[in-house]
DNA sequence: GTGAAAGCGCTAACAC
DNA sequence: GTGTTAGCGCTTTCAC
């Protein structure tokens, strides 16, 4: 391995002066900084980011905290935009990503204990189950962080503008003809529960009554399973809803399976709008009239926030990204 | 920071003893072992990786290559599966996936350079692009690497049976009484090239000529635009195909659209079988048949694979995981 | 502008 | 079983 010795050796510079070059030292006058660094460019050089981070405290390394327990984590299109959109940023400024899980060295250990052995400059977190104790415990920490989906005073958050996105959902299916609006909830998460509130206050605002029984809660992970057993009891409901908005679109899909296999037709008799539109909706039949969000500008949102964190920035920020009713054919007019 | 010194200070031992307890060397008296975990707990000490890496040389670290320039990179189930299945084995064993890129620090730089700075342990490359001119310096560097569907005399691989997956879909559409069976490719790319390869033999097989008009190339990104555009030139075709075998769901999907664009029905006037089972396809209309892979073995068997390499294995391996038919809607019997 | 010296936290000979 | 010593590759005072 070439080091910064090989290179004082060959250039007659001490390794301060070396250091100093690929530091951009402004004192290093320009004709030594020539020589150091052809120098390094002939004898290959690479510096060791282990070495650098032992001494700088730094490791340009940003931790990545997703949902493993259901193994939906990163194969949902969520996740996977987020953190694509998130990648780009980081990357561009210098830093890497890498996975932060429970397991360490084979060994249990939490969130906090890895990112710490570590060493990551900052985490970011897309964790829908906030009540994981190992992840409370990070939140407490020092270690900067930026929160996807949740709420925080002391750590920086984006989300989605989920009341929006409901409203806009449930006055679209309005704006159709639809008085018996139904909701499939995201469970016991930021989002469900903002998905559910921007659902009751659209309600009231349009003066439309909501039968208790025309609320039901998928689960947490969002799959298209929990869809499908929230709309069978939904269709079991004494008075049949002509509209459901669910919270994500998995229980969309989930949803419409449920209304097939009752030999019911969306949207002949049921209309259905769902809220993330993931690449595969599009070409469902019907095509899912959904809410959009951006996960790519949601991901891009973090990573300036983390960065400006880990960088010294002591505002602790928090911000919605807009989103948007895609019309497709999933909602008809009554 | 807590560190060993800290620990051997309070115990009263060296800083080497601490060290030899936490590498589970055998001459440490249980006694002192105990005391000193002891101690450790109490000072809540924790290790650092970066100092580790510098002497050890070894970081514990698996870097993860995949396909950036298209932006479908993480965003394909495909992918995503992999690396769930990778993870899963890798974290056990001890190792942390971080993401590698041609970015570093912000400047631009090689694979190879990257992996060298960062000092991973070895790489795991999901690339569809072989002829990337950074992948291929790194695969004649001598980290160890673990390729999928690639072809390498060099470095370790893994795919799924691309060419018996191929027969078993044109055997199914065969079975079901198709002759004029058309292909849509997976374009320049090791598995769609084998699975082209694996249509053509099986077509031999049965005695089936091949119109040269209906095989035609799907892009190597293998997204459902691509099959569209493929379908489209089928439909061209001087003569109809009722069956088509797409090298992918993306472009089995794009081939459904284009199908009912031009008002005709699938399975009604054209069969169409895919290749993947991505979650998608289970709830189109008509839900799709098609060769199921297992992404999460394959992740696992990469693992496997890999760690054997880095852990001073010398056999260059390679295996291939076995697929599945998996029989939906989309092809009808003649 | 340049360099000497110390130290980041840890492990690996080797001696005792 | 335990400790001494040196060193991994780099950065950072601080002196020149």
């Amino acid at each position: 391995m070439i080091t910064i010795y090989d290179i004082a050796k060959l250039t007659g510079f001490s390794p301060t002066t070396v250091s100093k070059v690929f530091n951009d030292y402004a004192d290093v006058s320009p004709k030594t900084r020539r020589k150091i660094l052809e120098a390094a460019e002939q004898l290959g050089y690479l510096p060791n980011a282990h070495a650098r981070s032992l001494t700088t405290k730094r490791s340009w390394t940003i931790g990545v905290l997703f949902n493993e327990p259901s193994g939906a984590g990163i194969l949902h299109p969520y996740f996977a935009g987020v953190i694509e959109g998130f990648k780009k940023v980081s990357t561009s400024r210098g830093y890497d990503l890498m996975f932060i899980s429970k397991d360490i060295g084979g060994k249990k250990s939490s969130y906090l204990e890895h990112c710490k052995i570590r060493g990551v400059d900052g985490v970011v977190v897309i964790l829908p189950d906030f009540t994981d104790p190992y992840f409370l415990e990070l939140l407490e920490s020092s270690i900067p962080c930026v929160l996807l989906d949740q709420e925080s005073v002391t750590k920086s958050t984006v989300c989605s503008d989920n009341m929006a996105g409901s409203i806009m959902a449930v006055e679209h299916l309005y704006s159709l003809g639809h008085r018996l609006i139904a909701h499939i909830g995201g469970g016991n998460t930021f989002a469900g529960k903002k998905r559910l509130q921007g659902y009751l206050h659209a309600m009231e605002e349009l003066r439309l009554s909501v039968n208790p029984e025309h609320v039901v809660q998928g689960s947490y992970d969002y799959t298209v399973e929990s869809g499908r057993l929230a709309m069978e009891e939904l269709l079991q409901a004494s008075e049949r809803p002509t509209a459901v908005f669910a919270a994500g679109d998995n229980l969309a899909v989930g949803a419409m399976m449920a209304v097939k296999s009752h030999g019911l037709s969306v949207p002949g008799d049921i209309s259905i709008i769902g809220f993330d539109d993931i690449e595969m909706v599009k070409f469902l039949t019907p095509s899912l009239t959904t809410i959009r969000q951006d996960t790519y500008a949601l991901g891009n949102k973090a990573a300036d926030m983390l960065i400006y964190t880990i960088e010294g920035g002591d505002e602790v920020q928090s911000d919605m990204i807009p989103v948007q009713l895609v019309i497709r054919e999933s909602c008809r007019s009554l």
